[in-house]
DNA sequence: CATCCGTGGGA
DNA sequence: TTCCCAAGGAT
């Protein structure tokens, strides 16, 4: 029952030995290509992994490095991207293959600093890459470090809405301070969020420092202050702009405006939403006044 | 810094 | 059924 927080040593070495034994086979992480593990990353932002599976397997399949993503149309991506969530990710991650092509020589860059200049490549992805394609040490935190920190080290049930520098500063304090064991250290805290230190009902038998762990030793208060706020979804822009993309990516060539307009009976918001897809370049208008992926 | 950006499955 | 949320990023 720690008062205060737990000695870094000791987390560093259960949770990585913890990972030694349960860690998934996963395929961007069985074979760590810098490629594969950006484009499982890209896929990853706001996707559960059971999803991305099947689409990062077909999607390497057809496109093994960033040149082959970068030598066809951004539709191509956005096509293949198939119901993962939030398509302008394809848009990103096609302009970052052709960025890579234009400025990297071909090759994903290694440094955090470079990934970052990336589209679609935040804070967490840039570390990400740094960190598991690159063995470089890098302060990885998202949803699932976060919360694992928030619990074990803070001993709340859930971490601010927003990273903040006190945050922060907690999680490159814990980073240790090898390589190699940054690296681990990274993969291991996320692993351990996903699979025990879970956002609902945690399997706290289960994991390897639940003694240490300030959450627990409080009696798992739960979250005080305001309420999570969740998002809206129904009625929505982005269910409007789901709904139409869904009828172009799933047909084979140019869809008519009627055939799109049947897919949303609001008119007003069915044309403010297909003006921002537009705008976005995830659709294109042909000569004609039909809708395409882009070309 | 708050808000917007998709989708689907589990509790 | 409703609610929550899953390896975030850009603005």
């Amino acid at each position: 029952m720690p008062a205060t927080t737990p000695p870094p040593r000791e987390l560093h070495e259960r949770i990585i030995d913890w990972f030694g034994v349960h860690r998934r086979s996963l395929p961007w992480r069985d074979d760590p290509a810098p490629w594969r593990v950006m484009v499982s990353e890209l896929m990853l932002q706001q996707t559960p992994v059971v999803r991305v599976l099947p689409v990062f397997e077909a999607w390497m399949e057809r496109w093994p490095t960033p040149a082959d993503l970068a030598a066809e149309p951004s539709g191509e991506a956005v096509r293949a991207w198939g119901r993962l969530g939030y398509p302008r990710r394809a848009l990103r991650l096609h302009a970052a293959a052709t960025a890579i092509v234009a400025d990297h020589g071909g090759e994903v860059p290694s440094t955090y600093e470079e990934l970052l200049t990336l589209p679609g490549v935040g804070d967490y992805t840039a570390a990400a890459i740094a960190s598991f394609a690159y063995g470089r040490r890098a302060v990885v935190l998202d949803t699932n470090v976060r919360r694992v920190f928030a619990r074990v080290v803070e001993g709340v049930q859930y971490p601010a809405p927003t990273v903040r520098r006190a945050e922060r500063d907690l999680a490159t304090s814990l980073l240790p301070d090898d390589e190699d064991r940054a690296a681990a250290w990274a993969a291991a805290t996320m692993e351990l969020g996903a699979l025990v230190c879970t956002a609902r009902s945690p399997r706290c038998e289960a994991c390897p420092v639940a003694d240490l762990c300030r959450w627990r030793a409080a009696g798992y208060p739960e979250h005080d202050g305001p309420p999570r706020r969740g998002q809206a979804w129904h009625g929505t822009d982005r269910q409007c702009r789901g709904a139409l993309m869904a009828v172009v990516r799933d047909a084979d060539g140019p869809v008519a405006p009627e055939v799109v307009a049947a897919s949303w009976s609001d008119a007003a918001q069915r044309e403010r939403c297909l003006d921002s897809l537009l705008d976005d370049g995830l659709l294109d208008l042909t000569p004609d006044g039909r809708l395409t992926l882009p070309g």
